[in-house]
DNA sequence: TATCTGTTATATTACATGTATAACACATAT
DNA sequence: ATATGTGTTATACATGTAATATAACAGATA
């Protein structure tokens, strides 16, 4: 599992971390049942604090995505990953809104827009890292 | 033109300003050249601070959106939106992966996807709940 | 002259982020 | 049993951001 933090980002470190742990996941890298570091391997890993990984750990646990066994430690949700729940498609459609005015009041097209939200969707969950195009 | 803003919400005051006057852009609701209310008016109106518009103007005049005359105020970038760059492209791109991929995760369909994000383009860009123009 | 504009400066409060130690209960391997 | 590793919790500290509060300035306006 490749994980890249880019630590001069705005976005927050732990966000980045959940963000990308969350690709892993819908990319396939990433199966349901598998073991996760421990906070502290991972954070050592990352030369970053063990609280910082702890944070996306149970932010992810939180949202049912990760599960934390005494015995196997943290793994992928083995037991079915959350659905499209209406608390979830009200915040995606906020994001989208915001995205599609950006790119409205800058030209790009409907059609622009679409193929590059579904050119974007297909690169999640299959190839993952490289550049392509 | 109608501002609504969540004081309880983790979205920042300033973001959610800005957000909402670039809908207002794409929507046609603002057009070029239109004035805006003056920092201080807008920010008794909304019932904030004067810096948190003053942040939000600044943000979207460094941007290009809006540009200040010493005679006209603020007023709505009259010259030519700024188009579709590089950086904003990447950002775009890098937003809609996150989005993707939690939408991935949940079960939600490339289709599904891909038609939601058409469905808010074309939300943005046309009408705003009942307005007239 | 008095008022309004964006702008700048300073100060303060509150919160988020990230790090740093330390300790705890539980499980595991030697 | 001892040592080690696990997630978890508590406390503390430094830094930066967000938001507010006053105050002042230069230029435009009525």
């Amino acid at each position: 599992m490749f994980i890249e933090l880019d630590l001069q980002s705005e976005t927050p470190i732990y966000a980045q971390l959940v963000d990308q742990l969350i690709e892993g996941i819908a990319s396939g890298e990433l199966k349901p049942g598998d073991p996760l570091p421990s906070v502290r391997r991972l954070a050592e890993d990352l030369g970053i604090n063990l609280h910082t990984v702890n944070k996306s750990y149970n932010l992810l646990k939180q949202e049912g995505f990760l599960q934390v066994h005494r015995k196997k430690g943290v793994i992928v949700q083995p037991d079915g990953m959350p659905g499209v729940t209406e608390a979830f498609e009200e915040k995606l459609r906020q994001q989208l809104r915001s995205l599609a005015a950006a790119a409205a009041v800058r030209g790009m097209s409907e059609e622009a827009f679409t193929q590059e939200s579904r050119s974007v969707y297909r690169n999640t969950i299959t190839n993952r890292g490289g550049e392509q195009r």
